[in-house]
DNA sequence: AAAAAAATTTAGACTTGTCTAAATTTGTTA
DNA sequence: TAACAAATTTAGACAAGTCTAAATTTTTTT
């Protein structure tokens, strides 16, 4: 049984580790979860006591199966409390991950798999993120940026890579979602931005929003 | 902004201050809480600091207005999350307090009434309870206690006073629950048993256990 | 009304998680 | 490779919430 703490900082391992290889610093989970440096630490220490994670001094850290396991239950819990707020709870997709932030910590298998099986054991949140099942196995299908589609060819968006408030309401503006088929139109060498097909409507993007939208080919 | 340990304290005292009159005393926060009357002290300061209660020294606490109401908005959350756990993800009136204990202090307005929304309004939680609505009024109908029913009146069970889950599985096993038409009997003399209709069976039950169903005439 | 019992508070300590400031280690650059 | 910069850790402090043990106040009993 884990703290609130110790629950963020399994979290903020996990994704900090997903994107990027070898250990993970303590910097980077620093930012991640809004601390010192010499807070991290401290936890770093916590965690390996309780063999959550590896730890080696000034080298950073690297979850544990257990860690693992542990981070995964909460990204499940997350991810199916993030889908139920969309889905019954009229909630935006910009909207939901600060709320899912405090129930992802409820204590309750029975209450996550019954919120699974009333969602029909959805396999992906609001924002094309996998959901893990119950054995905490998720389907991740291939995905590229949209900055790595080729010209002229079709895709369709399944996911963001930022997941702020803002950025996912540039997109409603835009009228880009889970589901919309993408086409890039031209590359404009000069600056990197894009020229794009977006469902019904043509318009231009910048190379940062294009380097934050998942696409499948 | 309380913490979740202030949230517990004022709900506790709302709940005590409401099964007896005058102040509130160390003690029996402490019972309730589970914690030293020693805690119990400390805290009272603190509420007192954020004016939720007036406190004075030996006297026990009393809720303010503004504690009153936090404490209404953390029972509003326990009662519409235990409906929402029986009507839609198949828990049990006897599983959910636990899981509700932990739901009462998620902080999201815009969630609490969403799910205020989606249950359609409802008035009482499972136990019988009356759910605050948004303005944190709530409607009491009059009730007594199984013991005070006239011998061959009429009533229906509309609460129990103790949710403990030995209780509410106890009247699962009798086939008593919400909305059930009772009738006493027989009262005997002897040990205060009674002998009941309870929807299409009679049975025997004891005087405390009657002392713990409410009906309505 | 004094003595005893019960309730309550105070004092001091502990735990968790955080911080700042200083020290140490690692890496990067000249 | 020596010096500097960046990252990391240590040391000591603090706040919240809890505890035990001792002191104080209130209530009850005789």
């Amino acid at each position: 049984m884990q703290t609130l703490s110790t629950e963020d900082y399994l979290k903020a391992i996990y994704h900090v580790s997903q994107s990027s290889s070898g250990a993970v610093a303590t910097t980077s989970i620093a930012k991640q979860i809004g601390a010192k440096p010499s807070s991290v630490t401290d936890m770093f220490k916590k965690l390996s006591d309780q063999n959550l994670v590896k730890y080696q001094k000034y080298q950073g850290v690297s979850l544990t199966n257990e860690g693992i396991k542990t981070a995964l239950r909460i990204i499940r819990k997350h991810r199916l409390w993030e889908s139920f707020l969309v889905s019954h709870l009229n909630f935006n997709w910009d909207e939901v991950h600060q709320v899912a932030e405090q129930l992802e910590h409820i204590q309750s298998e029975k209450l996550t798999n019954e919120l699974e099986r009333f969602l029909d054991y959805p396999t992906h949140d609001p924002h094309g993120d996998p959901i893990p099942n119950r054995a905490l196995f998720m389907k991740t299908f291939n995905k590229i940026l949209l900055t790595e589609l080729p010209v002229n060819k079709e895709g369709v968006c399944i996911g963001v890579k930022d997941n702020s408030s803002d950025f996912l309401r540039y997109l409603d503006r835009r009228q880009i979602g889970i589901g919309t088929t993408l086409q890039v139109l031209h590359r404009e060498d000069f600056d990197d931005s894009l020229h794009i097909q977006a469902g019904k409507s043509t318009l231009m993007i910048t190379k940062k929003t294009a380097e934050n939208i998942y696409v499948k080919p």
